[in-house]
DNA sequence: TCCCTTCTGTGTATTGAGTAAACTGTTTAT
DNA sequence: ATAAACAGTTTACTCAATACACAGAAGGGA
């Protein structure tokens, strides 16, 4: 199958979903668009995301930085790419989980992971509904979760989008902590100290008292998990918004979108 | 107040705060720090972060590009400032909503509405948690909004922090149609047929049956708002949390933070 | 077989970003 | 008046991404 028969689609998704035409004719190819994604994200992990580099990435793989144009068109593609890497599918554990809640909440955990595990994820540019076989098959995982309950399609949808953007603000502000302790050279610990005293110094009890308070409550000191606290209160919702339809009330009417 | 007494604040956190020293002699100053804001504002807001350099603000004003660094240390500085500068503080309306709901929802309107007015918002880069002027003065109105719940402090701020997330991903939800709309030329109607189309091509009932069916059933092209109904399940989940507190349940146990 | 086309990886050059350093001229404190 | 402190400019350097042209390698057709 050549991409000219999906015209419209972008290079690198097209690579994404694996219908890229490859060339017949030529000197033998001494590198691949895994290899390169694969060097890419091992910069990334270990550097960041600002390390990753063209010529940074073809170092690595002992090439020039041009050569790699031949596999990636843009470096915008060899971003999706590496998205797409490192997010995959969902693992068997959601599937094995036993009703849509405990699937929900293990999808969640799972995306969570990812993100932590390569926090550069979350500081990619969004582009529209990057629609990538990788991003589907999480979202074909929360719908099949959800797709027993008498909730619509669009409830459905809403629950799973919002479960990802928690997984995503999860990794977002956890990957402000590493990325702020790798830049100060300070340990985890030591950049949530150097931030209480911060808000120690510039939060008056005048101004702010209710941060105040829980600030000296001690909450930027806590080791508990806020987002799994949120998460159950989410599926908390969303269990007796299911067991009111079940009872016989009607679907909440559509809210619009907001406008600015 | 020089910045003498604050001495490991970083610049633009100082700026932010207004603890930055003030010049008394040499030439009047031309520029202000805030017109510098103000100027990158308008060019994110109508062209997107990316077309805010420090040629493109110093050229709108008539400047030099290196004249700017005067009044910012460095661009992060400026990307902080415009930050501060758009987010603001929030409105009267949050006060003066009745109940904790209420308030927590009309809380979580007010920053979308300010992620829809200037998109580029979300798109910053987080590091760590900024501490603010106006992020704590969001997080004061939030924490303020459950003083008189039953829930332990950290309680409250998981869940103000869990609002703030949704909001955030409200935004870069409609951030990225945005920003693919202005980068085809398309209007948003276009770009979301154009994904629905890719939706079909791309989708097949086979690999993905529940999505397939979603898509089917026109989810993509709904004009029904899905973050406002996860907000309100969210709400729907403590609002039951804390009636449980109310009739003597404990609160829940803790959960540690996800491991890699 | 030979040559031509197609493809590979390389070298070079362009463009645009951020910003460091040195410079010119201006204002204010002493 | 003079020196210190400051404002904005000039110049130059670094580091991105990537366009373009090239030399050589592999295969297809004569």
């Amino acid at each position: 199958m050549t991409d000219e028969e999906l015209p419209e689609l972008a290079r690198g998704l097209a690579l994404a979903w694996g219908v890229a035409a490859s060339p017949q004719r030529g000197p033998k190819r001494e590198m691949s668009v895994e290899r390169i994604v694969d060097a890419a994200i091992e910069i990334a992990d270990g550097e960041g995301l600002s390390a990753v580099s063209m010529a940074a990435v073809a170092s690595k793989l002992g090439f020039t930085p041009m050569s790699l144009y031949r596999y990636v068109s843009a470096k915008d593609d060899l971003l999706l790419l590496m998205q797409e890497q490192v997010t995959g599918v969902p693992p068997e554990s959601v599937r094995k989980a036993k009703g849509w809640r405990a699937r929900l909440r293990t999808l969640f955990e799972a995306q969570v992971r990812i993100y932590l595990r390569h926090s550069w994820v979350v500081t990619l540019p969004i582009t529209g509904a990057p629609i990538t076989p990788s991003s589907s098959a999480w979202l074909e995982a929360g719908l099949k979760a959800l797709s027993d309950t008498p909730l619509t399609h669009e409830e459905r949808l809403a629950v799973v989008l919002s479960i990802t953007g928690d997984a995503r603000w999860y990794g977002t502000v956890l990957t402000g902590y590493a990325s702020q302790s790798r830049a100060s050279g300070l340990t985890a610990d030591e950049v949530t100290a150097q931030e209480a005293s911060l808000y120690d110094r510039l939060i008056t009890a005048d101004q702010f008292p209710s941060l105040r308070e829980a600030i000296d409550a001690g909450v930027f000191l806590s080791e508990s998990d806020p987002f799994r606290f949120t998460i159950e209160r989410l599926l908390d919702g969303v269990e007796s918004y299911i067991a009111g339809l079940e009872a016989g009330a009607p679907h909440e009417a559509a809210k619009t979108w907001l406008q600015p």
